[in-house]
DNA sequence: TTGTAAGCGTTATCAG
DNA sequence: CTGATAACGCTTACAA
């Protein structure tokens, strides 16, 4: 029985398969350079010991880790979920492993995480939004590792990126949303410092406001981080402070569940008394009464050409390209048209 | 201009400094090592070249990555979001970095993945519940990887656990609920098979009904993944097939607000109509309407804990000594007390 | 087709 | 306190 045992390496398959540690190793990474009947030896002996290669070895040698990192702001709910998901499972069938990091919408917190990322030999990085540090950016070039934003498309931007329009979007939509008659309109948003998606949504509903011939600076505009606590928190202020708001239109679905529940708690009818909007088109906007009208975004197309982008500039060794994806509004119920004025109380 | 820049290594550093890569090794590890005069030159390089440790290298070289491999069900929902962000924290606190994967409840995919992220050097592994093939605690042991069970605490079982009595937890939970006066129950449960956690809440409920003379064979149980969708069609399932139902358990909050949803669809009211529980008391119990009865998780410190044992398993090169946690009942409003004898339309 | 051997960037032992 | 130098486990020319 042995008292000492340790994870088997190249060394001892090879010596059990009675060949070379090159053989072994080319069993595992080319296996077609080797005779039928070597390879089944090589095979035999690995799976006898329980062979694994050591991936530190491994990629040290190699200078490959077959491995993407990808830096969300949060896990905490499902906003990135899906979307991610769609990138491992595509990454997965070109043979990269996913390496997840969250920075907790701690913007100052991204920089470590990527320097601890490219150390750990990330081949190529995947990040949410433009919005950051340009020292990032030029250390990333520095280091040659590849970058994809994703989450947002915007061709002026010197990183590529795999996307939607976020202004846009909104616009379309706070356009239809004024269409119905609402004029007092509150938003909520999550924090927009560092954040280009919020800032370029929030610019949306007010290039929208300016369409209709309102003044933008109307925009009763509240920003909160990211949780339903904040969102019915924030709502609550913006109902108190301005209660002949007729819509609010929140940053996301999350916020604008977190919104819904803060009506909830007042006493007002969504959307008979006030309607509310979300962003993204997350599962949970079909789980509050009323379901929630907001913006289809869409995560799983998003998050499978990130993946196939990203590798192609890996394997390629070439810049990468930008596509701009579209969204689409799911109206659900929580929008109401206004017919007549209506007045605070 | 240098033309083929490439990440800068200890060796430049220390030519530099004017030392021995030894010497920038120590610097780096066991600062107080060096003179002060020599730790600032050193350190001076290091931030003018830019130098970040290798990690392949560094983990090849040490043994040790101070890195832990944690493998949850899934990422989709927030069920594991606190729990791990705990862990997380406290694992930062200590020096550790943390990897996570999922499985997405694909149980035959965990050995593939735990394979992985020993192979990637984990220093030590967190699993959620017992239930696995014991293949893979040998090769665990083998290894030597030490591996700290969460979500669940079982002292019958060999690999230690910081975690909470699900069976014991659902039974007091259940018995509330009898005592209420319901006696037509249904459940819907997560898939039961390979998931210890699902099966001893549904054995929970079987015992409270013992408990309060019913059959438990009577309980009207139904399994199904893990999302809205399957909740609320579990629901309608479960109504449809037997209406007199008072009380509809679910094996989490995911799930019971799927059920809010389906109850929501047939008309249904919560809890005037039908009750419904909960199990882990995420934060979305709270956006429903009627917010969530469920039981309370104490995922945070579930979650410092876990880091806590883990590291000492790792640094004392010992046994984990298991803890059970206590879980509450939270009452909220989905369930109703029964007065009369309820006759289903 | 297979083997030999030179790295890859650290850490750690052992001298000095 | 500091410096050589031998691992660590694998890949990859280059030879045979």
């Amino acid at each position: 029985m042995p008292a000492n045992e340790t994870a088997p390496t190249l060394d001892d398959v090879a010596r059990m398969a009675g060949v070379s540690t090159a053989t072994v190793s080319r069993c595992l990474n080319d296996p077609d350079k080797l005779t039928k009947d070597t390879r089944m030896r090589v095979l035999a002996a690995i799976d006898k010991l329980g062979y694994t290669p050591n991936f530190a070895a491994r990629s040290m040698a190699a200078k490959r880790t077959f491995t993407i990192g990808a830096i969300i702001p949060t896990m905490e709910n499902a906003i990135f979920a899906r979307g991610l998901q769609a990138f491992q499972e595509e990454l997965d069938r070109r043979g990269y492993t996913l390496l997840v990091s969250s920075t907790a919408y701690k913007t100052d917190a991204e920089e470590k995480q990527i320097r601890n990322l490219v150390a750990r030999g990330a081949d190529g990085l995947l990040v949410i939004g433009h919005d950051r540090d340009p020292a990032i950016y030029d250390y990333l070039k520095q280091q040659r590792v590849p970058v994809l934003v994703t989450w947002s498309y915007d061709k002026a931007e010197a990183t590529p990126s795999i996307g939607f329009d976020n202004r846009a979007a909104m616009r379309v939509f706070a356009e239809k949303v004024l269409a119905l008659g609402h004029r007092r309109i509150g938003m909520i948003s999550s924090t927009s410092a560092q954040n280009d998606r919020a800032r370029m949504r929030i610019a949306g509903v007010r290039d929208a406001m300016e369409t209709h011939g309102l003044e933008p600076d109307t925009l009763d505009l509240i920003e909160v981080p990211y949780t339903f606590d904040d969102g019915a928190d924030a709502f609550i202020t913006l109902m108190r402070r301005n209660p002949e708001t007729t819509i609010v239109l929140c940053g996301s679905d999350v916020l604008a569940v977190g919104a819904i529940r803060g009506a909830r708690l007042m006493g007002l009818r969504v959307p008979d008394d006030v309607s509310i909007t979300g962003f993204d088109d997350i599962e949970l906007a079909q789980v509050t009464s009323p379901e929630l009208t907001t913006v289809h975004v869409p995560h799983h197309t998003m998050g499978q050409m990130a993946a196939a982008e990203l590798v192609a500039m890996i394997e390629e060794k070439r810049e990468g390209v930008s596509q701009k994806l579209a969204t689409t509004i799911v109206e659900r119920g929580s929008v109401a048209a206004i017919t007549k004025t209506k007045t605070g109380g």
